[in-house]
DNA sequence: CGTCGGCGTGGCACTCGGTGCCAACCTGGT
DNA sequence: ACCAGGTTGGCACCGAGTGCCACGCCGACG
């Protein structure tokens, strides 16, 4: 009870690496027969835990893929406030998103998911509903940064900007995916907000 | 077999009085007790139909809510076709928006959807997904006018220029929605693009 | 007038994702 | 040896959907 998450201790490993093993195995299920048409019991069977088990390390099925949603925007919302206030938005944001990608996952694993976020259209919903979530973090510092009274009537203004930053960031993935990962992903996004911004 | 569509059959009528009825019942249900607390169950209860009627009606839960979203989907591509070719992106998406807005439902009937699906992450989710495939559509007719080789290796800009509006039109609404529908909805949509292209 | 055929409907059984609850168990500390 | 915290698995359960089939209403046709 005295302290919570400082110091890993032993059985956590063991619990990471049971979690790696079923992201493996079902990464590959999913990869071989589709998202969807893969069943959580074949997911269990495999890997030779019980369903109830599987339900204690991952939320939901998408989870697995989509991995903590919520730690990588806590990141993305750190990197953007970590920028020059004086900076223009397009550019704190970009920053941001560079941030946030250093601590993201190997080419290869990004590549595995977007094809799969390609293909199932249940998956690409959570994605979404993870970039709102993204969003409640970084509208507020982006009211902040262009100097909007929170107390007056809600302005459209920093909801815009981030909810079309992300959706040039995840146009650029898409892409990035399409070409089968042989493009620059930062340029494939300037190209992006270069013509939003037209 | 010999005809479909064309001409409205007799039965069309109280078919269609069902699904309104059953649509009623359940939007004042889910403002009520909210959408997601909301069963299936209690709806078909109250309007005296069998669970599996229900879903001759409706698809999904969400489709309540949400309407049918392929063929406003139509509309708005058949809108951004009849622009003219020479006009620049943003002002061909602006007026295909005006256009679709014309043969969209009352605001009061507005209202009461966008307040749901502020609360429910669910709706949210599936709105987003119509908001996808409505990008499916745009896309390709963006892409014509901007004069990209359809062959050729895929190209962002047309996507995030469709993401970015959709994403403008998004925060539109949901400020209107949150200011009541006090605010016009396309000044609104004008704050977000400049926001946006600033 | 009787019957046939199409169509909507309801009911049943089933799948799949997800949750609450509880008993068994392992492990480390006293 | 015993206790406590944490893990596991099994069970029952819920809610959204789907496939299948039998019933019943209706209009058409002989």
């Amino acid at each position: 009870m005295a302290e919570t998450g400082a110091v890993p201790r032993l059985w956590d490993r063991s619990r990471q690496a049971a979690r790696e093993e079923i992201e493996r195995t079902a990464l590959r299920l999913f990869t071989e027969q589709g998202f969807d048409a893969t069943t959580i019991d074949q997911i269990v069977a495999e890997v030779g835990i019980s369903r109830r088990s599987f339900f204690r390390y991952f939320g939901t099925k998408e989870d697995i893929v989509l991995g903590d949603l919520v730690a990588v925007g806590r990141t993305l919302r750190d990197a953007l406030a970590a920028r020059p206030a004086e900076e223009d938005p397009w550019s704190a944001l970009r920053a941001a998103f560079l941030a946030m990608a250093a601590h993201g996952p190997s080419p290869e694993r990004r590549l595995t998911v977007m094809r799969l976020m390609l293909t199932s259209s249940s998956l690409r919903a959570r994605h979404l509903e993870k970039h709102l979530q993204w969003q409640g973090l970084l509208v507020p510092l982006l009211e902040q940064r262009l100097g909007v009274d929170a107390g007056a009537a809600p302005d459209p203004r920093a909801r815009a900007l981030v909810s079309a930053a992300l959706g040039c960031l995840d146009t650029a993935l898409e892409v990035w995916t399409l070409r089968d990962g042989e493009a620059d992903p930062v340029e494939l996004y300037d190209q992006a907000v270069a013509a939003v911004r037209g």
